[in-house]
DNA sequence: AGGACGCCCTGTTCGC
DNA sequence: TGCGAACAGGGCGTCC
């Protein structure tokens, strides 16, 4: 599920109940999750330590650790956070266990093995290694508009490009797509001036008011596409069935009426 | 450069 | 009901 809305949720819930708490024991389950960091370092780095602050960068969250560097975590497809009391055995798919002196516990579960966990030295410095552009969320409407200036490709590719702005996955896509009203097909060079501030704007409210619901689905307004995409689901806005096209090897969801292809797309 | 594709994983749903 | 295929809100490398 992770994009950046529940990555935003994760750092709250992160947040409410995992900071400045001693971590007694560190579990690794999964070492195939580590990436560029041992079990042995990642343990090092975290007992005896507390979580001091969170920060979140697209679909990446950040803890810093009060004895230096970062905690970053990546959620994949399937990723959560699950705080719990006691010994017993942690929930299914945990892959990375923080344990607290206070017998409380932080699990990182991945159903599928997709996510990623790393040590970093400073957020910015690993922003800038995975190639990230700036948060989908906090970037500005004249750096957006540069940038998806200098796309070649199709929109919905350029939204969900990682190093364009960070955090928007194929949900969030097609939900901004939809409102902007433009068909994911397009390409971002047919998109004029006004298509492409119509572009930012919905990026920026879809990303802030999803957040605000704390990413929950059924928390979003009926009027979004979201609620509807799927199987017989019809438009929100003018009642047409729904339609679905692969883009990316992924399926998008939109409304053929709302969103009208242009011949030039195809 | 951009996009299609396979792959990494695991669980659920779909179609015959 | 059974069983394999297809698919699921991510991202990487490879190939064209």
């Amino acid at each position: 599920m992770p994009e950046l809305p529940d990555v935003e949720a994760f750092k709250r819930y992160l947040n409410a109940t995992s900071l400045h708490k001693t971590i007694g024991r560190v579990k690794v389950y999964a070492p195939d999750v580590l990436e560029g960091v041992s079990g042995r370092r990642l343990r090092n780095a975290l007992e005896g330590k507390s979580l001091d602050q969170t920060r979140r960068h697209g679909k990446y969250l950040f803890a810093r650790i009060s004895g230096g560097g970062w905690l970053v975590m990546h959620f994949g497809m399937t990723g959560r956070l699950k705080y719990f009391k006691g010994t017993h055995s942690p929930p299914r798919h945990t892959r990375l266990l923080l344990s607290f002196e206070n017998g409380f516990n932080l699990a990182y579960i991945l159903q599928r093995k997709l996510g990623r966990v790393f040590l970093a030295g400073s957020g910015g410095s690993f922003i800038k290694e995975r190639g990230l552009g700036p948060d989908a969320m906090t970037i500005g409407r004249a750096p957006f508009l540069q940038r998806l200036g200098k796309g070649r490709g199709g929109v919905k590719p350029w939204l969900m490009n990682q190093g364009n702005i960070a955090g928007i996955g194929n949900i969030y896509s097609d939900e901004i797509l939809f409102q902007a009203r433009v068909h994911p097909l397009r390409k971002t060079g047919s998109l004029d001036e006004t298509a492409g501030k119509r572009l930012f704007r919905k990026t920026r409210s879809v990303l802030k008011t999803a957040s605000d619901a704390g990413a929950d689905p059924e928390a979003m307004p009926r009027s979004w596409l979201m609620r509807h995409r799927k199987g017989g689901g019809r438009c929100p806005r003018c009642s047409s069935p729904l339609a679905t096209l692969k883009a990316a090897g992924r399926t998008s969801w939109f409304c053929p009426e709302c969103q009208p292809a242009r011949p030039t797309d195809q």
